[in-house]
DNA sequence: GGGCGCTCTCACGGATTCGTCACGCTCATG
DNA sequence: CATGAGCGTGACGAATCCGTGAGAGCGCCC
């Protein structure tokens, strides 16, 4: 997938028809889905390398550029899934769609159920495409140590460093605004929840463990400074 | 792809009717796929492991394991594309096996060159995938068991160990994501379903047990280890 | 219907982690 | 140089979490 893989995924509807658009796009965003919008073959490849879609529903019958050609236009370089939607149910023009690298063919009229299980169904194989995860998720890198957010695990000198519960939030949260300051409130909150922020006492107690867990010499910081007044952050290099 | 990648892919045609495993095929084998054929969703857990098809071609409505179980089956350990094959054109159908796992639905009747063409197009995606390396076998090994997650087989010191059911789930989410952490709810929805998550009881029961099994001092675990407050891992190597 | 295996429940230590606190240090300020 | 706020430090009791064992309930197969 190219586009923002965090909130709803972004999806290009392509009809000439102005219906199925409106019909397409209200259901594609209730259940879940970005909608953007295209009438014509040119403008699908126009919006397609702007939006970044992550995916594409495509109709095969339009003027001007047709679907096929914009399907062969955009496989030039766009990888993620293509899902044409026609009118016709000939099978000659359902395998030159597939062949052409179509992920799949939806005849109308079509349920916007099953329109949106199939979107979810190919966006959900092209993340895994997307994420070669072979064995290792991001890591944030401090040198000194490295933290697998997506492991929970933390390593100083390649060797697994135990902390606490309390501790890896904490150090989390530090890590995902590295290098800016995060004020006493913003850590308390997002550590210990939404009604704490003046219970300094806690970061004392926690900073005091991160650093002599992961500082080469915790009496004088590198990575996990002090803000007097403000708050921490933590410096990567 | 798990299989023959120089060859013809071999396709696992599943369905109870032999009149439809026949044209299946011999239009498939006509396509220049190698077809392998189950005639039950028992025979098709069986021989998929077996023959490590390049994708499954699987019909709903069987008498024994119907098409949904042999789905879900399946996506415990295979992740190459299945086809679901069905007579229904049921929404409600299409949407549950395309969330299962399904990678595409074919209703009956259908063009054996459309199904062809969406063979194609299925396994063309999954090619990418699983570009050099041998992708997920499905044996997880922790030097000191071994996991079968397709024959659902447990080994320890080469015996083999009787797991239940739920030891069993457990352990293969614990195995789908070993090294890293996972929660207590991550842990019980898998195992449990969706609307679990705070019974972490039965975590320490079944974990105990696995432990019981699988560790050579189960008091001192070296392969599933406690994460105070947060959940469980499994340690491999 | 009886027996068996499995899941779920529960209560009790024991171990770990968290929150609390007092004290001393540092640094900016007047 | 005195002062005080803010921070680091270490220790300790309380709260939490976990492992453990036993047993009740339940479905399944003989």
């Amino acid at each position: 997938m190219q586009s923002n893989t965090s909130d709803s995924p972004t999806v290009l509807v392509v009809d000439d028809d102005p219906k199925i658009r409106r019909l397409v796009a209200a259901h594609m965003s209730q259940q879940g889905f970005s909608v953007e919008l295209a009438a014509t073959g040119e403008e699908a490849l126009e919006k397609a390398p702007l939006h970044q879609p992550a995916a594409v529903v495509l109709d095969i019958s339009m003027p001007g550029i047709g679907g096929f050609e914009a399907l062969e236009r955009l496989r030039e370089w766009y990888t993620d899934p293509v899902i044409i939607l026609s009118a016709t149910d000939q099978e000659r023009e359902k395998v030159r769609a597939l062949d052409l690298g179509a992920d799949d063919y939806v005849t109308k009229p079509f349920g916007t159920e099953e329109l949106a299980a199939r979107l979810r169904a190919a966006i959900r194989r092209a993340e895994r495409l997307s994420a070669p995860d072979n064995q290792s998720d991001p890591v944030v890198d401090a040198t000194d140590f490295k933290i697998d957010l997506a492991a929970r695990l933390v390593y100083k000198d390649d060797e697994e460093v135990r902390l606490t519960r309390t501790e890896f939030d904490l150090l989390r949260t530090l890590a995902v605004d590295a290098g800016k300051v995060l004020t006493h409130r913003h850590l308390l909150q997002e550590v210990w929840g939404p009604e704490y922020g003046a219970e300094t006492e806690y970061l004392r107690t926690f900073v005091k463990q991160l650093r002599r867990k992961l500082e080469n010499d915790p009496s004088r910081p590198r990575r996990i400074l002090t803000e007097p007044g403000v708050g921490y952050r933590l410096f990567l290099e």
